[in-house]
DNA sequence: TGTAGTCTCTAGCCCTAAAT
DNA sequence: ATTTAGGGCTAGAGACTACA
């Protein structure tokens, strides 16, 4: 006996299909007879019964999934936000489909091909860059969309972002209480919004506070990883440039500058101090712990959930875009300079 | 006779394997 | 090459019953 579907379930409990259907869904079992309902649930039930989603999709032209679209899923960043998106989904009866793209713009085209021809009723995008003509696209095809943690200029799309701004000025001013005037920042990708903004915030908080303010001191990465981070100290340290604090664009760069300084037998605190950003988990269990920007990753998840679910509802509503508030978590890597 | 309340009937969603 | 059938499900139309 194959797996049962609703007909099975309808002859059992004597009634039609369409009653069985009505039964079993809540959102329409008002319209059948209370007891009805009940033996068609039992029935159900003792059948081991499960909905066919294809099926449905097929008459009603819902898929019931969103599609996820993350940059890159090594990143200890986004399964917290995932899971913000998933407990905001869920109970609004849809699944999340995660795609990862490398941060590959070809993978990334192929990658929400895919999903679009999974028929998804919107899509949750944490890829974006400053200039990203494929959103531009999506966005004008009338695709509901929102941008996660990044946002591209120019497109009028929903979006969650922390306010990178405050989060840098705090960072900052942390270090600079400590007594640092020479502060280093590895930025984030000159192409990405995120990098540019925190960047930006950190050369106006400098000038702000009266510390050095010295280009070349301030670094891009190639990307937001460890690797780049490293090789962005590196490049800082062996053009003998000079600094007591390190302020990075993100986590995994900050990462990427504890294994410099292991290389190059440099003590953090003592010698250096390294401030991250984003508090993705396990920094506390570092030696030393990373001082770092707290971002709500849940929280940031759920309301894009809530904003994406708003946009499927009604299409013409203005583009609404949240900026969530971050604090500062002093660990064990920051200290007076030497 | 009208009207809730409850149920059934029908068609069709989109795609593809099979029949023509 | 073209047509047909059919997969599981549900929206919409409409039928039946009981009761005011």
């Amino acid at each position: 006996m194959s797996t049962p579907t609703l007909r099975d379930v309808a002859e059992a409990a004597g009634v039609h299909a369409a009653t069985a259907s009505r039964a079993l869904n809540p959102a329409t079992r008002g319209l059948v007879n209370a007891d009805t309902a009940k033996r068609v649930i039992r029935v159900a039930e003792s059948l081991g019964y499960r909905p066919n989603p294809i099926a449905r999709s097929l008459k009603t032209a819902k898929s019931g999934t969103i599609g996820l679209v993350i940059p890159d899923l090594t990143n200890p960043l986004f399964p917290p936000i995932v899971r913000g998106i998933e407990d905001v989904l869920e109970p609004a009866g849809y699944s999340g489909l995660i795609v990862n793209t490398d941060n590959d713009p070809h993978r990334e085209r192929a990658q929400i091909d895919l999903l679009r021809s999974r028929q998804v009723e919107g899509l949750i995008v944490a890829t974006a860059m400053l200039d990203h003509p494929l959103l531009e696209q999506l966005h004008r095809e009338g695709v509901p969309m929102v941008m996660v943690n990044r946002r591209p200029e120019g497109v009028d799309v929903p979006s969650i972002t922390p306010d990178d701004a405050t989060g840098v000025q705090l960072a900052v001013e942390h270090l600079a209480s400590l007594g640092h005037e020479r502060i280093a920042h590895l930025a984030g990708p000159v192409a990405t919004s995120t990098g540019v903004a925190r960047a930006r915030a950190f050369r106006g908080t400098v000038r702000d506070l009266g510390l050095a303010d010295d280009p070349s001191l301030a670094v891009p990465c190639d990307y937001w990883t460890e690797e780049a981070g490293a090789a962005a100290l590196r490049s800082l340290l062996d053009a003998g440039e000079s600094f007591t604090a390190v302020f990075a664009g993100n986590d995994l760069i900050a990462l990427g500058c504890y294994d410099v300084l292991a290389e190059r037998g440099i003590s953090c605190p003592g010698e250096l101090s390294i401030v991250g950003f984003n508090d993705m988990p396990f920094l506390d269990k570092l030696a030393p712990p990373l001082t770092t920007i707290a971002i709500p990753h849940q929280q940031i998840g759920a309301e894009a959930a809530r904003l994406l679910l708003d946009a499927i509802a009604d299409p013409d509503r203005a583009a609404r875009s949240v900026l969530l508030p971050l604090s500062l978590v002093v660990r064990g890597s920051t200290a007076p300079p030497p």
